[in-house]
DNA sequence: ATAGTCAGTTTATAAACTGAACTGACTTAG
DNA sequence: CTAAGTCAGTTCAGTTTATAAACTGACTAT
């Protein structure tokens, strides 16, 4: 199977991971939740290949995950700004965020984290069902096909 | 940048991704959700080839993410096994998951979905913060310095 | 007039991925 | 006992992608 087809399977993490899953992309979405928005930042932020970056950059518009907004004529310049479709992305970020903090070793002390400014308090993220509110934790989730 | 410099970057997201932010291995750490736990088994379901699927289990394994359990000798083969490091990507595959469904557009009705095994319903995931215990959107959290 | 910024493009080289065939240690069917 | 099948790889030639570095072009600031 070629990376390119796997945007045809049945299962939604396929299909996210048709758009998002390749080795930049989400780094490049993770400098646009922190406000980067412009060609050159994310260029000097993530030290990627300009030939990449522009190739990224033009899935994600195309994919309507970001949005460019002119900044200014003569040359045309734009802000890649999320989308709601981005914006939505907001929980994998988060949740990446927090496995990366908890699983893979580190200075935590440097490390960005996140404020929750509904209530103040430093974000601890965790993934809870609608249905009941309560945590879930990999042990009560079983797949089922949906009908 | 080279994506091997990844790991040691501050962000967490950054040394998360550094693990499991290449094109396939997202894919196979699905596979493992879905009990997925033998070489043929992902090579089956994912069509990869079989010198990247050596290569991921490899890395996976070397991170700790899965186990190696042997099943049986002459010639000794393996099952992967989600760690308890792997089993808590489980958040981030449900985001990933619910974000697929709603935003890259198929068919909803074939697509797996998941049943939350302590209140029986199907499962729509959310994020929500551990102080308070409210949804996080986007619009609600800042980046900050951990300190 | 000269240098600098920004968002690219071009190009040569290096690395990663792919498909297909092959290996080796077995197990099972005939 | 032989022939075919299973499983988990390995090898290899060819293709695709990624990378670094230099270059372009339309400006702006000094």
């Amino acid at each position: 199977m070629r990376w390119s087809e796997l945007d045809q399977a049945d299962c939604p993490i396929a299909r996210a991971l048709s758009l998002v899953g390749d080795r930049w992309t989400l780094m490049i979405l993770r400098d646009c939740f922190l406000g980067v928005h412009r060609f050159e930042g994310f260029q000097a932020n993530l030290g990627i290949s300009r030939t990449i970056l522009r190739d990224r950059l033009a899935h994600l518009v195309q994919a309507g995950i970001l949005v460019q907004r002119p900044y200014q004529d003569r040359p045309v310049r734009y802000d890649y700004i999320l989308s709601a479709k981005g914006k939505a992305l907001n929980g994998v970020m988060l949740m990446l965020g927090e496995w990366g903090r908890n699983a893979v070793n580190g200075q935590p002390e440097t490390q960005v984290r996140h404020r929750h400014q509904t209530c103040g308090h430093v974000l601890t993220p965790y993934v809870a069902c609608t249905a009941c509110g309560e945590e879930v934790v990999a042990k009560d989730v079983r797949a089922v096909r949906a009908g």
